[in-house]
DNA sequence: ATTTTTGCAAAAGGTTTGCATTGAC
DNA sequence: GTCAATGCAAACCTTTTGCAAAAAT
């Protein structure tokens, strides 16, 4: 989802557009899973250093909205990404990196068209590999 | 993995079989993730109550040696299973249960023959979906 | 002027660690 | 008898909550 159609949406629901808002909206457009402590930096980097509570609530706030996804990945620390292209991740078993992945298109239509298994209905998945990364993998 | 070959590989490794050691394997071998919160009633049941710390030392003693898997679910809590069959998982969003889950045989053998994408090798998957579990559907 | 957002400090929740004691082999 | 397993308390790490101050509309 780009970030112009978030702002929008924030401006139909009247949410305010603050600049550190907008400055945590804007980090999590760009690729891979974010943490908190991921986000920190970014933050201070574009001259709107935030508490960390003020991004644990953020991440909740657009995560309560449906505008970003969080993920199940080991670890104690929740990660989260903004809704995208369907993808899934590999977690390098070296370098203990999370890179996106697309599916060969034939097996990600044969999973999306799982929607229902043993009276369990399916409305969505994970899909989690591990395995070595492509610069691992030299 | 049935829990007498585990006992083997304990003995071969010259490691303990306490009882209550013996106990949380043979918990953990009953159906379903299984957190510490989940076993530690069982042993009370079974008449071997123990502290919380003896079961998270355990599952991170049976996990480094490779019996147990780590599951990635939401929330805080970690959940483990004994490696048995090849399954997957459903969250029920109404129950918030955790419901194994096969997937046909087909798309299964699929899955399992991905073992390389863009550059990036892999060795195993975790699949979780979420949606409605039997019982919340009917 | 009103309501949200923010920062700080403290609490909460789950897991890990240190250490003395108990128990398995 | 030796070394591993156990219980207890305290530490740890990430996330959440309460509250007053600042900022947005």
């Amino acid at each position: 989802m780009p970030t112009k159609k978030i702002y929008q949406i924030l401006k139909d629901r009247e949410e305010r557009l603050t600049p550190r808002r907008r400055a945590i909206i804007e980090t999590l457009s760009k690729n891979g899973p974010w943490s908190v402590d991921l986000i920190l930096p970014e933050l201070k980097k574009r001259g709107l250093p935030a508490n960390k509570t003020t991004v644990y609530r953020e991440l909740n706030f657009l995560n309560n909205l449906g505008l970003i996804n969080e993920l199940h990945l080991p670890g104690r620390k929740k990660y989260y990404e903004i809704q995208t292209e369907h993808h899934h991740h590999l977690i390098c078993s070296k370098c203990k990196k999370i890179k996106q992945l697309k599916l060969p298109a034939i097996l990600c239509k044969m999973l999306a068209d799982v929607t229902y298994i043993n009276n369990c209905t399916i409305t969505n998945h994970h899909l989690e590999f591990s395995g070595l990364c492509n610069r691992c993998n030299k």
